[in-house]
DNA sequence: GCCAATTGCTTGAAGCCTAAAGAAATTTCG
DNA sequence: CGAAATTTCTTTAGGCTTCAAGCAATTGGC
């Protein structure tokens, strides 16, 4: 097989897969960050304590914080500190499990549920913003590939820590 | 118009999106937790690091500070603290412009573009492997798509802070 | 019952990250 | 020229994040 400069052995070319990766985390740093000055700006919360009050506002009965973990996919160590703090600013309520005197469960207090409502819409209005220039086709086709992509992703990284 | 629980206004129906941006950043997440933990037990870096020695790579005659923090889309005071942890280790090599005492070049070392070099080609390795079940025609589709969202998400993000 | 393994959470050390304020050098412009 | 604005980088305070180690409670054999 003749190889140049240009020409690169094919059955290692693996450059298209690395650009596309490249390209996903630009796509979502820059919202990300988007995202987060704006959280901060109008309502003075950081990311991280949006995403952990989204993840509770689905639930009436709250969660465990292992639960949290795993949807957030972050630490644990990572929650007990947010959790921490979420509850000192009243947004959280946080009991001991009676079935299990290890478990941690965790809901939003009244006043966190109406300040995440409030937040939440607002935020919604952002994303469909960031996404404007989008036609519905191309959402519903970024949809199904991203799923295709996170089943790909997913294999990779479960066969690793089963 | 006529509304109930399952059939929401029309007009103010920015779900899709909303889902879509969930499903980029699992996508995001999962892969960055992917390649995170591999270069850690590899090569024992991090991902920032890695990140940082990526975008000198390209360079030979190296790059300023802020050049790198517009690259990388973080803070420079980030910058000043990842610089300094890798001249420490010996990777990279920094010294004061002639022409401009305020501005710091950075480049790699020998050392550290060797290492580089090691670490990225496995590095593209993984990433074939994490969209391993997508077709070359699903990877062109996504490229597309996800060009046009990043232009979008670029004029979101620039007529903030201009 | 009892010991081992597991599970759920916390802690500690190190590093990453931002926003904001500040120091130093350069550029702009009257 | 010289003051003001700008640019480049550092510093600081606070928070996020991981990993690894550790503690407490529960579960699963035996």
């Amino acid at each position: 097989m003749i190889l140049d400069s240009e020409t690169k052995a094919v059955e290692s070319d693996h450059g298209d897969e690395l650009r596309l990766w490249l390209r996903l985390l630009t796509c979502t740093t820059l919202i990300e960050g988007t995202v987060r000055s704006r959280l901060r700006e109008r309502f003075d919360v950081t990311l991280p304590r949006f995403d952990l009050m989204a993840q509770l506002d689905r639930v009436p009965d709250g969660m465990t914080l292992s639960d949290v973990s795993k949807r957030m996919m972050v630490s644990n160590g990572n929650v007990t500190g947010l959790v921490e703090r979420l509850v000192e600013s009243g947004h959280l309520d946080r009991r001991t499990s009676e079935s299990d005197r290890r478990v941690q469960v965790i809901r939003l207090t009244k006043a966190g549920r109406a300040e995440f409502r409030r937040m939440a819409a607002e935020h919604e209005t952002w994303i469909a913003e960031v996404f404007s220039d989008l036609t519905p086709k191309d959402v519903r086709e970024l949809m199904r590939l991203l799923a295709k992509a996170k089943g790909s992703a997913q294999k990779c990284a479960n066969g690793r820590t089963p």
